[in-house]
DNA sequence: TTGCAAAATTTGATATTTGAAGTAAATTTT
DNA sequence: AAAATTTACTTCAAATATCAAATTTTGCAA
């Protein structure tokens, strides 16, 4: 076995290590939304996407444009409309035009989102310790940077 | 600064931090998820969850039950139904009946499905190894083995 | 055996989601 | 300043996705 396979083998194996590290980050992402879906369900009455658009907004109380929201969210410029449509549908964010650029809006968290806001993010800060239970601080680190690696490749 | 209070001060602080760990996790997968996506679109013309259920079929040629497919992928039952027909309509995926329980079939990926997939798994396990190349080998296993625990506790 | 709860799926209703296409406004280039 | 390009969003269709209700079978207890 000359080099130039031994190289191959070993980039292979590497690769399939990876591959394994994706597989278990969608399991366990999945994992942790079902749970996360159903509290909210039986708790709150609402979905995890209404969540997440509120949660941005309520952590960001001077509002955020849309793209902004797609972008914090990673989400489609599409779904955010439709997300954002409902929840102005119910009060609980609004829509304001920006005088500086007319094709954008702000999208705000309004008093009656922000009060039951206050409630489930609080909530939620507990159900994902009590997910997260078996993941100590320094692992908790360590995840972090990874994750921020596998994203801010390039 | 009593130890009570200091407890519940630093169990705070590693709720935040597992909540940080909770977001990243979510944005490093759906960033990997739209890239997926979009190779597999413009290589393949097909989406994410037709390649999720193909590649658990091609890793289990023997055959799968509707609701194995729903648990392996942590996706609802609902979905795979809806998902592994269009499959069928396409000729890449078959239902067997199966004589030891008639409520059930087995779903089994066909000769098509196999050569197209023998193809996509390549390139996916590329993908994957291109997107989590900034992830050396000691991070893969640790990753893993945090997201094991997030997954099974209990 | 009969009756019935549990198991495996499908179906139907509704909500997401993405990607493409279109509109309008802002910017940059000629 | 007209033309070309880019940016911010919406709308639409098709595919996904969840949940709850309905079906068909199984398996088991009375």
């Amino acid at each position: 076995m000359d080099a130039q396979t031994n190289h191959r083998i070993e980039d292979d194996s590497l690769a399939r290590q990876r591959l394994r590290l994706w597989l278990q980050m969608l399991k366990a992402t999945r994992h942790v939304e079902a749970a996360l879906r159903e509290r909210l369900r039986a708790g709150y009455d609402t979905t995890l996407p209404r969540f997440d658009v509120l949660a941005a907004l309520h952590a960001h109380p001077e509002g955020m444009k849309m793209s902004e929201l797609s972008q914090h969210l990673v989400v489609s410029n599409g779904n955010v409309t439709g997300v954002v449509n409902r929840l102005v549908a119910d009060g609980l964010v609004e829509r304001q035009t920006l005088a500086s650029d007319r094709r954008a809006f702000l999208v705000r968290i309004t008093e009656q989102g922000r009060t039951l806001m206050e409630d489930m993010v609080e909530q939620h800060l507990g159900w994902i310790d009590e997910m997260l239970s078996e993941v100590p601080e320094a692992d908790a680190a360590r995840g972090i940077s990874i994750m921020l690696d596998i994203r801010h490749k390039r």
